[in-house]
DNA sequence: GTCCGCATGTAAGTAGTTACATGATTCA
DNA sequence: TGAATCATGTAACTACTTACATGCGGAC
């Protein structure tokens, strides 16, 4: 989705400034699986208005700039309802950097392997907690609720495959020094 | 990474042509974590030559055009290493556009829930197998071996899921209707 | 007294996508 | 006969990122 239809998105859960909707993005339960900075938002959100997908309404704060409130209109919903149904979606394409490092472990040193495995455990075991933090705040099933579901399913089973085979990476690791490259020349 | 450094990756593990990278974006054991496609990746490999990087040797063939095959040079694997040393890989961000539309389940009709959800559970048992098929390759445990296996158990995760609330993501859809968007107005 | 959070935006740049252009072979 | 695979590439476009620009309030 594109960040007109991904900025919808969070509108449909409620009025919202552009920073607003990029907290949404960092932190909230879009967070793992929309992104966009405040480059992308605000043009975007600034052409919807003109496009009558959106309405803005400014509020005045003391010694702050005006908070410029964004609400959906009709158009925009419809807007998204066709994105939505015109959009088989497709794989998840991942570009992982950590998957791409891994990928060469035996031609990098243990210590560099080992950081970074160690970095991204602790990543997930806190995004975990807010992931369940997050949860709580659930009292019926929605599509909302099982989509946070199953973000903590696949955030959990990574956790739990990075935990199970850290040493087995680290074991790897060094194996293959540049020389080999050559050797297979 | 860049296109430039996934290039790389790829003719780390042997020479091959511009079309050959593609296909490993797109089967091989880089297809879950990197991606590219032609407009991106010759003109990589014509810049990478003149910047020495890789060397390119043309291969005649009869009645197609000739087959330039690349191969990674001492500069391209220093290049490699660098941008991998540099790198403290953050979080995978995912763009999904499957979660997106899950999210919004209880304002879409049950049947394209259910089809988007089977569509991708196919997708994932495809997937797997092609992945148990890849795994029967290795000998010997390597960086590569343990990649596909984080891929396995994500991937397994995902499924695993889908499967698992299937049901439920299809009883919450069409629980909400547009006009429940303006009572919250 | 410095950094972080709130709050908006623009401008320049880059990187990647999509579509086009060409053409033989092979399989159904 | 039509589609898929092999095989290369360019041109136009789009979409996003990064850096810049501004400035108050509050916490440490």
């Amino acid at each position: 989705m594109d960040i007109k239809t991904t900025c919808l998105g969070v509108l449909m859960l409620g009025a919202a400034s552009g920073y607003e909707i990029r907290k949404s993005f960092e932190e909230g339960p879009f967070s793992h699986f929309a992104e966009g900075g405040f480059g992308s938002i605000y043009p975007a959100l600034t052409k919807m208005t003109q496009e009558g997908l959106v309405t803005c309404t400014a509020h005045q704060q003391e010694k702050r700039p005006a908070k410029k409130v964004y609400q959906i209109t009709d158009a925009g919903w419809t807007h998204l309802e066709t994105a939505m149904r015109d959009k088989i979606p497709g794989e998840d394409k991942i570009k992982s950097d950590l998957l791409f490092m891994l990928f060469f472990a035996d031609w990098q040193s243990p210590e560099r392997i080992a950081r970074v495995i160690d970095a991204r455990i602790a990543f997930y075991q806190q995004k975990l907690d807010e992931m369940a933090d997050c949860g709580t705040q659930f009292d019926t099933i929605s599509g909302r609720s099982l989509v946070l579901g199953y973000g903590i399913a696949v955030f959990q089973a990574s956790l739990d495959y990075l935990v199970a085979n850290r040493e087995a990476f680290i074991e790897v690791a060094g194996q293959a020094q540049p020389p080999l490259l050559h050797a297979a020349e």
